[in-house]
DNA sequence: CGTTCCGGTGTGGTAGGACCACAGGGCGTG
DNA sequence: CACGCCCTGTGGTCCTACCACACCGGAACG
């Protein structure tokens, strides 16, 4: 248990690793804490990211040299940025030139996304629980969802695009998931914008999956469309609670596919 | 044990163009729909996990085993390998016997956490964000806390040892941190219990930060503790409205510590 | 017969070197 | 001036060889 190095709380276990060695396993300094290399690649990233030195848009240093500054292999230095890499902190390209190299971004949803995924698959997060959470994220959100925020004109063109004759089926849920980030977004919070965007993306097969129980789709669709006006409609404040609708909204759905 | 590749007839003809083009590197003309090689690897166990071939408290195969199969390299497995470890889906332990190699788990909480973390660092997730999710997931659990789970056995225990006199600052707060995790996941909802859980270890310190803005720390520790009770009590039915009164327990904290 | 010790074995962790595919940029040639 | 080739730096991959670790079974000992 131990509670050192407040900063970076990856290592959870102790680990003992080999690095003290004499001169083995490189890096004789030693004082990393029982961290394994890529943790301390990652833990560095860190606090480079907390200390400003390195934001969002700029290029890492290449791999190679991460892996000369500290003393680690460039297979540890590579580890350590595959994870960030899944946690929606930097992107990766090849070639040279902008663009190329390790870029670092900020894309928070990612990273709960393909958690959410596995976690899923594993049968150890229930489908029910995420559209629950969902329910309650949506709901919050159009509470606070503000009529002048710029992803309300997004909401409105994908409403738009809905209303497109002849849609498929996926091309509908696509934009309807959209939709639904849209506004959660424009509540203002990074973090539940981020999270329903996840949520949305973990449970997009299920989602399919229900349309095929519905009893008539054109017309589940052509009652979403009005649905989505409605609430869209509410945020502009033209009367109606916003929250209320799309809770009902929500729940209408699934309880129509037979929840 | 040996796992069997998904089917898919050409697993016998190599899968890898590594050994069609002159035996070096990887991926000449791809199949594998422009996938790194690790990402195989993800995607390979995301399928056995689906499948229900491995299941968590399972092991793994070990590395060189999965490189084998898979037909990587053993640095390409380990790279998805570590990124499953950064999502809580595997357990990496060295040595032998029970315990030891990667062993399949199903935390969810430490995916969220650490990528938290990050986005925190690189100030692309304002705190208030987080704060404000935290209030959200937390009133929602306790309006739906169940009195008789499991966990609020636990919360019981944790309002005991909070109770310690000479208890320093940092124990009660992690106590703290304890016990509203405890209330969450008391509420049944897996995800919402591992959100409360990263969401509170990602803003730990800012949480240390906050109490030195305090008057007189043990004047609200000593309300804290009357409101743990007041929640606690509430949830079992004795009266009060839990969401309620724990809306006002967390926001009468970031007020008092002058948010 | 029980106990202790020691090496074998399999696991993850690490290092280092090598090569490939890619994308620009610079320089030379037309 | 324009075109095209080579040089350079980047991530992506593979291989081989180690180390540290923890169990486990057989050998040696009391």
């Amino acid at each position: 248990m131990r509670l050192t190095l407040p900063s970076s709380g990856l290592a959870a276990q102790p680990l003992n690793p080999c690095f003290r060695s004499l001169h083995v396993c490189g890096r004789t300094t030693g004082y990393d804490g029982g961290m394994r290399n890529h943790e301390l690649v990652l833990s560095w990233i860190e606090a480079e990211l907390a200390a400003g030195r390195l934001a969002v848009g700029q290029r890492l240093p290449g791999e190679r040299a991460v892996a000369e500054q500290l003393n680690v292999s460039r297979a540890s230095a590579r580890e350590g940025i595959r994870v960030l890499e899944a946690m929606g902190v930097v992107r990766a390209g090849v070639g040279s030139g902008p663009g190329a190299g390790t870029v670092i971004t900020a894309n928070p949803a990612v990273a709960l996304g393909s958690a959410l995924r596995f976690h899923v698959a594993s049968s150890h997060l229930p489908v029910e629980d995420i559209v629950q959470t969902r329910l309650l994220l949506e709901t919050w959100a159009a509470g606070h969802a503000s009529a002048t925020a710029p992803s309300m004109e997004t909401a409105a063109a994908l409403l738009d695009d809905m209303d497109a004759p002849g849609l498929a089926t996926a091309e509908f849920l696509r934009l309807d998931a959209l939709f639904h980030v849209a506004l959660a977004e424009a509540a203002g919070n990074v973090l539940i914008g981020a999270m329903m965007s996840s949520l949305r993306g973990s449970i997009e097969t299920y989602t399919q999956q229900l349309t095929s129980r519905l009893p008539d789709w054109n017309t589940t669709a052509e009652r979403l469309r009005a649905e989505h006006r409605a609430i869209h409609r509410a945020i502009g404040g033209d009367g109606g609670d916003p929250a209320v609708l799309i809770a009902a909204h929500i729940e209408g759905f699934y309880r129509e596919a037979g929840l």
